[in-house]
DNA sequence: GTTACTAAGTGTTAAACATACACTATATAA
DNA sequence: TTATATAGTGTATGTTTAACACTTAGTAAC
């Protein structure tokens, strides 16, 4: 069975830039990719749009299909349209970025792609059409939202201590952050309170545990 | 002759959102659409991809043919993709937001659309598709963006009095702004310069004149 | 030509916020 | 008992923001 159209039509894809830390770096979800183009490279996860299926869906939709992550936080970010930038056909992609919380990244591999895997930001290998691009887009998003917005919380577990959130600030913006303005600044949102409990974790003082108060709300902050 | 798919395709559109100011109103562009669906609607320009043809290209495109307005300030807004949005098919609308300059607003609404015209903002009429959302969401992009950015000079014309500039700020904000304040701060950004004329405009002292030192240039501020 | 009117233009003060900076506390391990 | 490592804490200074009212220089009406 074929589809007919008067005029032309672009296909429509999803890819999603995923954002997780491990082991005290930004990492990135991608995806190996099983068939032609870019057979055998690495890809953000994603793919085309079914023709009944809202954008939001189909990217978390194909997400969950290829690596097996749910239940995430997402947002469209922009949309990728060069006319070469898929050789098969015309693709305009419309993209997203979602953050997983540290202590949900469990992948479950699906059978659209090959494999998948968690990438530390700054060593990813080479990547199939534009992803690249469309991943220094979602970082630079990233680090402008951590000015601006408590989005942040949306990649920590359930607890943590304030300096494994001040190390998250960090990562993102590139910088060191001194620790008495840091957490002068984060308490005052009130939005973290002490669980009570302490984690010890090394030769050293432990460090209170912390959660986020109301993780869902996403709030404008300064 | 038609175009044949082995998967059904959405078709994809540039919807643009073009903003300037007359009488002290901030206004958007409207085209009346001359076919169904909403035949004798308001609408935002906009229109179909051409199959080898760049997004932006599009949106620009699109809108010279409806109304004639080239050479502006253009940026991507957000992907409107419902799958109901519009009842002839599956239609992706990529849509952006443009700035006009208050002395730029001619119109030549061409074969395309019947007509074209400016609306104040507050007082826009029925429209066609979800486009009242579309704008709804550039408006509060604009606004965000005069708290950061230097793109509301893209709103000006060649030359303005401080009051004028003060009052563009005020309509995107919604809300007054405190004159010797707002003189600092605007000052402050090193962007303005006197052209050294004044403007009589009524029974009153006369204002001093300026210009954008570097009109092309876009800052962030803050 | 005096007066009424209108928007242009101009500084200071107080409060809030951001920044810079160094030592003590509390655990583990040798 | 001592060495070590990270947790935890306060103050002082500079910068930014916010609140606030009068004088100036034109036009228009009488």
């Amino acid at each position: 069975m074929t589809y007919q159209y008067a005029y032309p039509h672009p296909a429509v894809t999803t890819d999603v830039a995923v954002f997780t830390l491990q082991n005290q770096q930004l990492q990135l979800l991608l995806v190996r990719r099983a068939r032609a183009p870019y057979a055998g490279s690495w890809a953000l996860p994603g793919g085309f749009l079914d023709i009944r299926e809202d954008l939001e869906a189909c990217a978390r939709r194909e997400l969950l299909e290829e690596t097996g992550v749910s239940d995430l936080y997402i947002e469209q970010l922009y949309t990728f349209g060069h006319p070469e930038r898929d050789p098969r056909e015309r693709v305009i992609s419309v993209t997203y970025y979602a953050l997983v919380p540290s202590d949900r990244t469990r992948l479950h591999p699906g059978s659209d792609a090959a494999d998948a895997a968690w990438f530390a930001i700054d060593d990813l290998p080479d990547l199939a059409f534009d992803h690249a691009a469309i991943i220094e887009l979602a970082r630079e998003r990233l680090a402008a939202k951590t000015l601006y917005s408590t989005i942040i919380f949306q990649l920590m577990p359930e607890t943590f201590t304030l300096s494994e959130l001040q190390s998250v600030y960090e990562i993102l913006r590139r910088e060191q952050l001194d620790k008495r303005n840091f957490r002068k600044w984060i308490l005052g949102l009130d939005r973290l309170e002490e669980t009570g409990a302490k984690r010890r974790n090394g030769n050293h003082r432990p460090a209170k545990i912390y959660r986020v108060k109301n993780p869902g709300l996403i709030e404008y902050i300064r």
